[in-house]
DNA sequence: AGCCAGGCCTGTG
DNA sequence: CACAGGCATGGC
């Protein structure tokens, strides 16, 4: 571990020192391009320090060095938190061996060497998620960014960071608040699961003991949050690598590739899914995901 | 300009 | 059970 101090270029004209020090992560196969860029969540960006978020209401910023990661962490950091969620004490090795050998699915994992599943925090992935429904990636991180502007509060060693508003702060804004966010329908949605986690109906933090079935259930007793969304929080925020959300994209990909000459339904894609990719489906998912968005259209024909 | 986006909900047949 | 339409907004 190294300290020392960093000097930062502010937004404008001083330049701001601030105490940051840095951890060496030893691991191999970690990709922050692929990781970070994935669609697994909405707010890492980068700049010409590298990666940058917020974890824990904390900067955290992030490089690829050789032997693996190194992590900037800024006043407060050295609890470790941050390793359970970049998750880097997975064997990626390990995840992708117990992957079916299909060709689509071998392309992926070499097109994404490198991605890793996060454990984000269960509130903003659920709200993300939300917000994410019938939206382009590059639209979610905009509804996402202007809603921590608005409404987040500042974040330690940064200047113009802001959090991700919590339940209580989403409740206090309202809808009209949040539609001025540009989200559309999906603020009602939100501020229904903002309200129900401040009402104690929805207890994120149970949901974590709870079996994975019934985990979803009270997931998609919200309103806006359908198995899709669900499973997207499930996978992203609890861990459960069984969770396998069909997006257009997976449906698409699916059914072009195993079901060529018919259209199955969502729940038998899901079905077939769930038996088909292994216990690390969910990691099949997002290689899967990635690969079809980034590779171009000449998967598809159309 | 028009199609579609990491969906979901509420009708209808 | 399948399917259509609506919902806000904006990228491409």
């Amino acid at each position: 571990m190294a300290r020392g101090m960093c000097v930062i270029r502010g937004l404008g004209f001083e330049e701001v020192e601030i105490n940051v020090h840095h951890e060496q992560l030893e691991v191999s196969d970690y990709s922050l391009e692929h990781t970070l860029g994935c669609g697994q969540e909405f707010l890492w960006g980068k700049d010409e320090l590298g990666w940058r978020g917020v974890i824990k209401g904390r900067l955290t910023r992030l490089r690829e060095v050789p032997g693996g990661l190194e992590v900037g962490l800024y006043d407060g950091g050295g609890a470790g938190w941050f390793r359970d969620y970049l998750q880097a004490d997975v064997d990626l090795q390990r995840v992708v061996a117990t992957f079916p050998r299909d060709r689509v699915l071998m392309d992926a994992v070499s097109a994404c060497r490198g991605l890793r599943l996060l454990r984000q925090d269960p509130w903003e992935c659920l709200a993300g998620f939300i917000l994410s429904s019938t939206k382009q990636i590059v639209q979610i991180r905009q509804i996402v960014q202007l809603l921590c502007e608005r409404h987040g509060r500042p974040v330690t060693g940064s200047e113009s960071l802001r959090s991700f508003p919590s339940p209580e702060t989403v409740c206090a804004v309202g809808e009209a608040g949040l539609r001025a966010c540009r989200m559309g329908f999906r603020a009602a949605s939100l501020l229904g699961a903002a309200r129900a986690v401040v009402d104690g109906k929805l207890d994120l933090e149970g949901l974590g003991t709870l079996p994975t079935g019934a985990a979803r259930e009270q997931l998609m007793a919200l309103r806006g949050v359908g198995q899709k969304i669900a499973d997207c929080v499930l996978l992203f925020a609890y861990g459960r690598q069984d969770a396998f959300p069909v997006d257009v994209w997976v449906a698409r990909m699916l059914q072009v590739v195993y079901f060529p000459r018919r259209k199955p339904s969502l729940a038998e894609l899901r079905e077939f899914s769930s038996g088909h990719f292994g216990p690390y489906g969910g990691y099949a998912q997002q290689y899967l995901f990635h690969y079809a968005r980034t590779s171009g259209a000449g998967l598809f024909e159309k």
